[in-house]
DNA sequence: CGGTTTGGTTTGCATTACCAATTGAATCCA
DNA sequence: TGGATTCAATTGGTAATGCAAACCAAACCG
């Protein structure tokens, strides 16, 4: 554990460091929202694009994971199903549950979006040279919370 | 631009570094939502809030800022001032232009919920040490797009 | 002056998101 | 086994968000 004692001066790095974080995300937020409005798509949408790439879930895990109510996602995969982006299919262990799957054509225009994302943050990160690109990625992945596991459902608080 | 290279590692420092920065947009944009729906307060709502604290926008300006729609702007912060929370006045230098403005209740309320937020997230950026802490604060800053102006003018500029 | 631009609001619409209630499937237990 | 209960997902209702278009008033400019 880190120890209080280490110097009398005022720590403030807790708060410099939030509110650097809190911009990057408004920043990023506003990227994503940009470019996913250009093609119709919510920031929500892109969201469950991005997760579908590379992963099956069922809705209730789904919904739990983005933290939304289940009905929301109803809603939000209806419309997008109707766009031809995602599917439903019957889930193989439970017959009432559904998964979600991203279908070609959404895989198609997920890969060419985030491209997009890419170039657009491309000014933004190329401050930083390689190394420097790579240490920050290092000190952000503590922060981030453990992703919960998609494909299992998270244990029952005690 | 490719080089005729033999040994050279292939840089994915760009796309580690990107999904960095965007999982930690979404896990900071979970945590705020979070934490404003307990207040029903939107993302943008407190977003509002949080630059008002400092500031006295007109509309327009803050709209811009924002990315919004100036009819969006409206009607959110019709709804605030129906809380309680900001108040519009007229410009001193433009007859048209409608300054936002916080008021205490909405600066106390705003404050309060920065409070929880910093507390929600100090398990994460707490495991990080001081050091690492201003570290990341640091190399983030070159990322973050210097902010548009949104020129302070709570006095009279000239 | 008169025409145009700028600042804000209003209205109408689709989307997003929540909650409560419902249907159907799975599970529990007596 | 059967009946009750829990669980997964959808449906219906409401409010908030956001855009676009139409509009008014003030300011700008020839």
């Amino acid at each position: 554990m880190s120890s209080s004692v280490v110097s009398m001066a005022i720590d403030d790095s807790e708060d410099v460091l939030l509110d650097g974080l809190v911009r990057s995300a408004f920043q990023i937020m506003g990227v994503l929202t940009r470019i996913g409005a250009e093609h119709d798509l919510s920031l929500t949408q892109l969201r469950v694009l991005g997760i579908l790439r590379d992963r099956r879930p069922r809705m209730s895990d789904l919904a739990t994971f983005l933290g939304l109510d289940k009905s929301t996602l109803s809603g939000l995969v209806d419309r997008a199903v109707r766009r031809g982006l995602m599917t439903r299919a019957p889930n193989h262990d439970d017959k009432r549950a559904v998964d979600v799957l991203i279908t070609d054509a959404g895989r198609e225009l997920t890969e060419r979006l985030y491209g997009e994302v890419r170039a657009a943050l491309a000014p933004a990160t190329g401050r930083l040279d390689a190394q420097q690109r790579r240490h920050l990625a290092e000190l952000l992945e503590p922060v981030l919370t453990p992703p919960l596991p998609l494909t299992q459902r998270p244990a029952a608080p005690r």
